[in-house]
DNA sequence: CGACTTCTGCTAAGTGTCAA
DNA sequence: TTGACACTTAGCAGAAGTCG
């Protein structure tokens, strides 16, 4: 008896009670593109040429109904797991003996899947592929998620395959992509194959061999409990957001990008910005650098490259016409004739002058280049830019504290009390509060009033603080302004070193006291949280909060940080914010199933 | 009761991105 | 480049709890 037979009234599939590891090539074929589809399998194997003697790759398609015959014909030992149009990859030539397997010849979606290679996973690859089932199936019941269609041992790994009902790629192939994505990303520490994601993958038959070792489907037992899942219930039982979720957050963006558009329209007091103004103050900061370092004409050693440089950004600013005339005018200041300069600069001069030819969507021919580049050619270093004060060629640290004293400077202007501020202010605060107590008596809910209602957990951290800066021992006196010389320079500065050295033994002394207690839980770790936790610590009691699921990469950290080492997550605790609440539930939930399948992993090697 | 910790909302600080 | 904004991180503060 056939394991799959075809029902010759209606033409669909009848799976038997026969045992799934027997399936042949042509009947697991079958079940991957039904026979009622007028869509093209395409297949792979290889054949012995006896004109060349040697085996050659054999590619060829077959409608669903056409798949034994074809199977038989051209003995394949792959298939695709989705369904092409009937269309050849060369003009003239026949679908069947020369199909096109690309994305844009997609006819249909029928199936999801994963291929683990397990084998080289440290935690895994003691496992054969049957007790590795165990684990796979244990982690899709864990996350919920419908059991796979099957389960084939492709000799070497797994092949873990859903198959669904069609869909068209035109409609559905965004959502198609993010369902793969997310079955794989469930399975990176399995050993995943990234490069058989792609929707044109062919996966190997059952009923073939590889390498000499049999490929067979492993589960379920039998052939009639494979099932073809609904595209639709697939996607809400795995994908993390609904279609229309992801739609809305599609429409925010769109409305962010608009709103932030108009922003830029409307007219402020700032210049606006473009690509000219970009480049007028490049060349502003260039002939600052020029101006300083060649006073007079540019010397012979760096004559051309300043000029090269100059009149890659005169290129951006100006026509092919003015930009020779400005290289004959300017000439003589970098030490060349006008002809030296114009032979020079062709190169700069001819890109410019085909630049004006440029159609849409055409790359601009001229000389790309920016203000890191010219920087780091020209060995500007940070004293000398902020020396010559300049705007754009610029160390990233100088941008970087620019950038912060910009923000600095904006919070100010909005009222924003800076935290040195607080922090003196709370200095006050705990030593006007150690005199009352001292002095006065008062207890620290009398000492909370008396600040001006403060509350007492605000006087036991600023008397705490004020305890701690009253410890540093006063260092020898030095002399002071007055008996120095009150106008000199050197009193000043040792007056500013002075003032420099007491506030910083003063920070030192608050922190210090800070942690002498135990410090703030970092509530808030970044994306790295997977490998701070693998790599922090050996048995993480802390809370995770306000952590995004981890990508795909932070996650292989995550796993491969935690093989073999004991591991727990505390209890989840209440969060009165949801979205906290949604996120730290993931993340306890996934790293207990990581222990979990940790420890299943260490005790199957110790037996 | 004081000293201290834990939890959690709020916000300053800092960084990245965007306009062309 | 500048300025505005989104976003992450670190720190602050108050409430509530624990401990001796």
């Amino acid at each position: 008896m056939n394991a799959v037979t075809i029902e010759p009234a209606t033409g669909l599939l009848c799976l038997s009670r026969a045992l799934a590891s027997e399936l042949l090539p042509f009947e697991h074929a079958a079940i991957i593109h039904p026979s009622d589809t007028r869509t093209a399998a395409i297949f792979r194997g290889s054949w012995f040429n006896p004109d060349r003697r040697c085996w050659e790759d054999n590619t060829f398609a077959a409608h669903g109904g056409n798949v034994e015959e074809a199977v038989a014909r051209g003995t394949p030992r792959f298939v695709t797991m989705n369904a092409f149009r009937t269309r050849s990859a060369c003009f003239k030539s026949d679908w069947r003996e020369n199909p096109w397997k690309e994305t844009q010849n997609l006819a249909a979606l029928q199936a999801v899947w994963t291929e683990l290679d397990f084998h080289d996973k440290p935690a895994w690859k003691h496992l054969s592929p049957a007790e590795m089932i165990f684990h796979v199936i244990e982690r899709i019941r864990s996350r919920g998620w419908p059991l796979p269609t099957y389960i084939l041992c492709s000799g070497s790994g797994l092949h873990v395959v859903w198959l669904h009902t069609r869909v068209s790629p035109r409609k559905a192939m965004g959502i198609w992509k993010a369902l793969q994505q997310a079955l794989n990303d469930a399975f990176i520490d399995m050993g995943r194959d990234k490069a058989a994601m792609s929707a044109t993958t062919n996966l190997r038959l059952a009923g073939t061999k590889n390498e000499g070792r049999p490929v067979s489907i492993l589960w379920p037992v039998h052939v009639d409990e494979i099932v073809r899942h609904d595209f639709d219930e697939l996607c809400r039982a795995i994908l993390p957001y609904t279609v229309d979720e992801a739609r809305a957050y599609k429409a925010k963006l769109r409305e962010q990008k608009t709103a932030r558009q108009a922003r830029i329209a409307a007219p402020t007091g700032t210049p606006r910005l473009t690509g000219t103004t970009f480049y007028a103050t490049l060349l502003a900061d260039l002939d600052k650098v020029m101006t300083d370092r060649f006073p007079g004409v540019v010397d012979d050693g760096h004559r051309n490259e300043m000029l090269f440089i100059h009149a890659r950004v005169w290129a951006w600013l100006m026509e092919p016409d003015e930009l020779i005339a400005r290289i004959k005018a300017e000439a003589p200041r970098f030490g060349f004739t006008q002809r030296e300069a114009l032979t020079h600069m062709r190169s700069v001069i001819n890109r410019a002058k085909s630049a004006c030819n440029v159609g849409r969507g055409q790359a601009d021919p001229r000389y790309k280049i920016g203000p890191q580049r010219i920087r780091v050619d020209l060995g500007i270093t940070a004293r000398e830019a902020k020396r010559l004060d300049l705007r754009m060629l610029i160390p990233p640290s100088l941008r970087r504290a620019r950038a912060a004293e910009r923000a600095e400077k904006s919070r100010r202007a909005r009222g924003a009390a800076s935290r040195a501020e607080q922090q003196s202010v709370r200095l006050e605060h705990g030593r006007e509060a150690i005199r009352l107590r001292e002095v006065e008596g008062l207890t620290r809910i009398q000492i909370a009033e008396r600040l001006g209602g403060v509350s007492p957990s605000y006087v036991d951290k600023a008397v705490k603080e004020a305890k701690a800066v009253a410890l540093i021992r006063p260092k020898r006196a030095r002399k002071t302004k007055e008996e120095l010389n009150e106008d000199s320079l050197e009193a000043e500065i040792l007056d500013q070193k002075r003032e420099r050295r007491i506030a910083d033994r003063e920070a030192e002394a608050i922190a210090a006291a800070a942690m002498a207690g135990s410090h703030d839980s970092s509530r808030y770790m970044s994306n790295d949280a997977g490998a701070l936790v693998a790599a922090e610590s050996p048995a993480y009691h802390g809370d995770i909060h306000g952590v995004a699921p981890p990508s795909s990469e932070e996650h292989e950290r995550l796993v491969s940080g935690l093989a073999g080492r004991p591991f727990s997550v505390s209890a989840p605790r209440q969060h009165a914010n949801e979205e906290a609440r949604r996120r730290h539930a993931w993340w306890t939930d996934h790293l207990r199933q990581l222990t979990r399948s940790l420890a299943e992993g260490r005790s199957a090697s110790a037996r």
